[in-house]
DNA sequence: TAGATTGTTAATCGATTAACAATC
DNA sequence: TAGATTGTTAATCGATTAACAATC
């Protein structure tokens, strides 16, 4: 019942943020409970694993009934940290970071977009959804003065690895990285990899393959 | 050193596009050979799995050399099916399909944009990188005459479902999902999500947790 | 040749699945 | 109460790592 006895495994972290859409689904269709076994059929899991998932957290089901929607849905939402929120800012406003800057999903999810910056003169002063683009020399004393946890970037391949250390030398916690690189900060800063590129290949390989 | 003996495990398919990278970024430094001792250390994995993951395609090395960085690009090249490439559409020119039809990269990687499409009057006929988004009403006849693999689906949320069927009705060999949904299409064609609000909760679950 | 490094077989480790007592 | 379903322990399966003979 106690909060993680050992460390959960990258195999669980990833299922997390797909049980809780899951669990919103049901929660918006009005669905107060459900079993491990009905949520496994609807999830292409097994009961089996869904439990032991669970397990790693604490006991959040009861016997004979299964687990209450509502409340699983709440719980989740602290453990994946949606319900205290994170602060973020997105560097590099091109396509790829005006649409996410655009992508009010986030916000929604817990994601609080504060600052937007580029290098780019054109473009500074452009505001993206209600934020005004900034530049990048101003980034050190904006963080300063705002306490934020995750660094967007989206800028060239070229310049990645000089931003991710210079946002992890403003003690930025948490990097999204959108480059098709791959980025070494210390151990303090936790980096998370879109690579879209790599997930297209996978798919043509799938493809080829099927 | 035939091809392909057995299935080859997800985790080894997705490590594949990141041994293209770096075997891309050592060829491009000039670098003609590398054994698994010294990629696994750029790469942070053991010798033993990058010997393992290659030889599941036949063996590309040679004993006490190690592997040529120009053949073993072009095998990867060929075992992704870049050498061929891949004719995609997007459907949904909303902020983040407009993105992706700028990201130039993906034509470099063998990735085709041959058009795109979406419902609203008001961005139809827009170009986009040289293509002029089509009323979604032509994509059938579309489909019909051109040869379109992958269809990137970048629609909101609630059409999802509806778009995927059509494109998988049509043909469509794969599908490259955005939204925040996990899709149903029969086994011939194949899926790959993308998910960007499931990677940036776990990494607000490692940041949290970190 | 001697040294280096592969491809592959065997050993280990970890994740998934199965089974079941506990109990709502 | 009887039936359902959990949380957890044990069994199985698969992926990673280690070891080494083959050989360039």
């Amino acid at each position: 019942m106690a909060i993680q006895y050992k460390k959960v495994s990258d195999a669980v972290i990833k299922r997390l943020p797909r049980y809780f859409r899951y669990l919103a689904e049901l929660k918006e269709a009005n669905v107060q409970r459900i079993s491990s076994g009905v949520l496994s059929e609807k999830m292409g899991l097994t009961a089996s694993q869904i439990r032991q998932d669970f397990s790693c957290f604490g006991g959040f089901g009861q016997q004979g009934y299964g687990y209450n929607v509502e409340s699983l849905h709440s719980e989740l939402k602290k453990i994946l940290g949606v319900d205290k929120g994170f602060n973020t800012i997105i560097i590099g406003a091109g396509n790829l970071g005006q649409a996410i800057a655009n992508h009010s999903k986030f916000e929604k999810r817990g994601y609080f977009l504060k600052g937007i910056f580029d290098l780019d003169a054109k473009i500074i002063g452009k505001k993206i959804n209600g934020l005004e683009i900034m530049n990048m020399d101003s980034l050190p004393d904006f963080l300063r003065k705002e306490k934020v946890d995750i660094a967007i970037i989206t800028v060239p391949r070229e310049v990645t690895a000089e931003v991710a250390d210079l946002a992890a030398s403003l003690g930025i916690k948490g990097i999204w990285n959108f480059s098709a690189m791959d980025i070494k900060v210390p151990d303090d800063v936790v980096v998370e990899n879109v690579h879209l590129s790599d997930s297209i290949m996978v798919l043509g390989y799938r493809i080829k393959n099927n």
